[in-house]
DNA sequence: AAACGTCGTGATAACGTTTACATTTTGAGC
DNA sequence: GCTCAAAATGTAAACGTTATCACGACGTTT
């Protein structure tokens, strides 16, 4: 509440004088800075961000802002605290919001940051071809995509090797001699999606095992499609002898429907996740997942971002981090 | 990037009649109104936030502070979507931090939004007498608390009734003919420790069932604690037949522990957990928990805090919500 | 002793809004 | 055609910073 006016008045000098014992950097005399320390502590004085960040040029706002589908995801939940635990360390605040897979929460959000001069911005993009991202960039606003890449866009960007994750989990189930093996993945336009695709059709190209396309089942990555697209599939005349279910969430949901239909897992059906869950421990059966390192991608992203902060003109980079097979008993 | 004065020297008028239009109040001829905005457009207008809220005086920066323990519990991720969804729906930015139960992080974050000049916070208090808050509340600042109260502060706030959770609980494994019920409790320092501890004894008074305080056990809230803490409890030459166990992930840590035993649940011991988790249904065995509706409690706390916002003078009040029993097969 | 850096300060102009007040334009009434 | 309120628009101060520049005072160099 106090302003640099008052404590200038107390202190008996001019407000310059008390910026600069604040920041410390320039030089004043010890008598002076005693004096003014004094009123400072006196006053309770707090500098307040947003006069400074009004009066500073670019990249000194000590704020940026992350965008995520949604909060109650672990996976991105684990993001977020990634790029928390960053942005803490190096002192920024942090800007959260959940998209919902909302393109228009996703531009509302994207303007308040703007609005807001954010430092930078985080966020998986909405889609491929995410327009908002796009004119926010142009824009010349640092942003950091994760988990999911633009195609027409060159930012820095961290992202996980979906296609070996994929290609990994699909050739585990070949190897327990699975030959029907069912695939509920997500939104095609979502970079991801494809690449575990491609890595579902590659598994299975090795083992020269032909493609049933009546396997394959898009969702939109919630709970509920991931109950009913097992439903389907369990319900084919030829039903999959394993699933490979391309997110966490869905994956709960087709665990779901297998414990509603009465199928014992793994011998009735085996399923393997994407994404890791804190509790797959504890679920029925322990589930066999690909773990994707969330929360490094989420500081590697903000570590990123504060760079590109720093030096707004270096090359833009891509960190690719690998997943990992966490075999336990649904498998 | 376009600001007022270049908008207005585009549209041959004044920065005023350009903040007329925009603050669509104020009266304009049609005219110019048409004009301006076609400048505003032309030369892609946003407004910046903050020299806005540099501007106005308290309560209309549209920004609003939330800080919980940890996201990545359920339970608080629920809670921040309840206070988000609130927020978005009257347009108000959240700035969103963890605190990770650590009063400098919370203090850190605090000082952030007041230097941020938010219209109001939402927070979880760390504990009873929590001296940062206290400070906070005594600038004017907003506050609205949730799960936990605070002591000696008269603040809004939006609880739930934990004593009655807790004493469904333990009737509930009474009714079932446990007589040797292990507690696994969090931080007594905290409020709703205290009153799920209070359920706990009263349930067990009312069947006149002698209280073994080698049952009763505080742990931090964390799955480690209630990994270790459930292993002590089991480990007793007279080991509990059931166990209430006061938090989520506590719960989760004791179910690992269960199982690591080779225990049977419920036969060879019940358990019941405090908190929902979305896939509580998928655990092994599907949980019996009790329930609070964290969604609501953050829709309801945000409410609260835009009504204060608005009439910073209104009596504080206190929101009590009900928490529900979901019996499933872990009893 | 004149000239000149150097060092510690102070004054002040931004930054992009909102708003109270001043000024100009409009048009109705005579 | 003139007056005068009302309506429309403009002017400028304020919000709390940072940063540029100017200004003394003092010490050093010729």
């Amino acid at each position: 509440m106090a302003s640099l006016q008052e404590v200038a008045q107390r202190a008996k000098v001019s407000i310059a004088t008390v910026s600069r014992v604040l920041n410390k950097s320039d030089k004043v005399v010890p008598e002076t800075r005693a004096v003014v320390q004094q009123a400072l502590r006196e006053l309770g004085y707090r500098p307040s961000r947003v006069a400074r960040r009004l009066r500073m040029k670019d990249g000194r706002a000590h704020l940026v802002g992350l965008i995520i589908p949604d909060i109650q995801n672990p996976f991105y939940a684990e993001i977020a605290r990634g790029v928390e635990d960053a942005a803490y360390a190096a002192e920024y605040a942090l800007l959260l919001c959940n998209s919902d897979e909302n393109p228009e929460k996703e531009r509302f959000y994207l303007n308040v940051m703007l609005s807001e001069s954010v430092d930078g911005i985080v966020l998986p993009p909405f889609d491929d071809t995410d327009a908002a991202v796009i004119e926010i960039a142009a824009t010349g606003m640092p942003v950091v995509c994760v988990d999911r890449s633009m195609a027409k866009l060159k930012t820095d960007l961290v992202e996980v090797d979906n296609h070996r994750g994929a290609f990994e989990a699909v050739s585990h189930l070949l190897a327990k001699g699975h030959e029907h093996i069912g695939l509920i993945e997500g939104r095609s336009q979502v970079s991801t999606s494809r690449e575990r695709r491609r890595g579902y059709l590659d598994a299975l190209a090795e083992r020269e095992i032909a493609v049933r396309k009546d396997l394959m089942r898009a969702g939109d990555f919630k709970q509920d499609s991931g109950r009913i697209l097992a439903n389907e599939l369990l319900a084919l005349r030829k039903p999959p002898t394993a699933l490979f279910v391309c997110n966490n969430l869905m994956t709960v949901g087709a665990l779901a429907t297998i414990h509603q239909r009465g199928l014992r897992v793994p011998q009735d059906v085996a399923i393997v996740g994407f994404d890791d869950l804190p509790w797959a421990e504890a679920l029925d059966p322990p589930l066999t997942v690909v773990r994707q390192p969330a929360y490094e991608v989420g500081r590697e992203a903000m570590e990123l971002l504060l760079k590109r902060i720093m030096d707004p003109d270096r090359a833009p980079v891509t960190v690719r981090l690998l997943p990992e097979m966490v075999t336990r008993s649904s498998t």
